[in-house]
DNA sequence: AAAAAAGTAAGTGTAAACCCTTATATTGAA
DNA sequence: TTCAATATAAGGGTTTACACTTACTTTTTT
């Protein structure tokens, strides 16, 4: 087992990021080399100190502005070797997928026991990946075979065009009024709304709506 | 000032609620007696411990099983002195409200940091409640000027009734399908809708299924 | 105890959402 | 580069949702 792992720290939350460096000084073997609130901070750190060695980062994925997924795929494209653990409230397929897809090597929840997240760190570094219920191996190997990194923006199978209007009808916009926004025919909506329910399994708006939530098209 | 400070921390999450544990170790003057991942947990051992002191409680708002809120309340009925500040990631008015109105002294956001933390425990230990920006004073004292605790459960204006009817049409069912599930007319169905809408300030289903989510009526 | 307010129930009418089909443009793969 | 698949665009027809109104019942306030 490697001795001394570098470690960064990204959470938005006070809370966590400075508890979580502290539950790792009682872990003599992982040292918390930095520590960031945001997207931005990392990113920025990455370029300043380019010589730098980190082993692993530990990344929130819900944060305001640049979040862990956008991060971590601009982190793995300058640093294919990063071995990046996402951190997440969520156990949720569609957010694991997405971040294995922006290069993410393993998902932790935040209700998981901090033995877990180090087990998962020192995985991480023998193994290049870490596996468990959530993300099985098979999982892991889909990604790694495809050499992802592509499209990862499109988080769902919709359009721009109809994430666009799935936004608006989110904001309790009519098709009439969604047409006038885009320029587009209320007809010509209406279908986009009909391709919108096929894709998302929904019967109604409501579906629409917590698909929306549920990927992160809106926020709440 | 306080020298020693009894507090119990309650989160669902392993990271925050460990987390925490450590960064008070380094405040000498907050000793943490008990923590929990859930409100029953905590709600038994105050059974079992009638005769510790504890000063504050730092509840985590959004956990399964019993929550931050009907956790709170129960505590508050039986230790109508106990100072409970709410931990939640959202900043949301209508999770502060309810949270004041199951009896809490205050609320923080987990973006916080920890000196912030720190400051509300002392304070609601000189002054019984924790005031800043998004808890005033005014919103405070009209709480304890209610002598509140009554019907926290009703979180929103809603009834009973149409509490049901906005799940059901979170669950994407029609109002035809609401009317056979309640026993009740299409028609009555439609105008609960109608008061519904008027009562949450939504054009349609959409505003209905996002205040849903905000008022916690369902989980996402 | 009376008055006011709000819940429950249900009707009519209109607008919007949803379902299905067709046509052209664009993109992706063989 | 041709074929296939999908996005875009838009139509008709049906169902559902939403707006407004009335009536009776229950709850709350004075």
């Amino acid at each position: 087992m490697k001795s001394n792992i570098k470690l960064v720290i990204v959470d938005d939350q006070m809370l966590v990021q400075q508890g979580m460096k502290k539950l790792f000084d009682a872990h003599s073997h992982i040292e918390v080399v930095y520590q960031a609130s945001n997207g931005i901070d990392v990113i920025s750190w990455f370029k300043e100190n380019k010589g730098i060695q980190v082993d692993v980062v530990l990344m929130d994925i819900q944060m305001p502005g640049m979040d862990g997924w956008e991060t971590t795929e601009l982190l793995t494209r300058k640093f294919p070797n990063l071995k990046i653990i996402g951190l997440s409230s969520y156990d949720n397929e569609a957010f694991i997928d997405r971040f294995l897809k922006c290069g993410g090597r393993g998902y932790l929840l935040k209700v998981q026991d901090i033995t877990e997240i180090i087990d998962a760190i020192e995985q991480v570094v023998e193994l290049g990946f870490y596996v468990n219920e959530r993300v099985p191996l098979s999982k892991i190997q889909g990604f790694i075979d495809k050499k992802v990194i592509q499209n990862t923006f499109n988080t769902t199978d919709l359009t721009n065009q109809q994430i666009k209007i799935v936004q608006l009808i989110c904001q309790e916009k009519t098709s009439q009024e969604i047409a006038d926004i885009l320029f587009l025919s209320k007809k010509t909506v209406e279908s986009h709304r009909d391709k919108i329910l096929l894709k998302t399994n929904s019967k109604n708006m409501a579906g629409i709506v917590l698909y929306a939530i549920k990927h992160q098209l809106i926020s709440i």
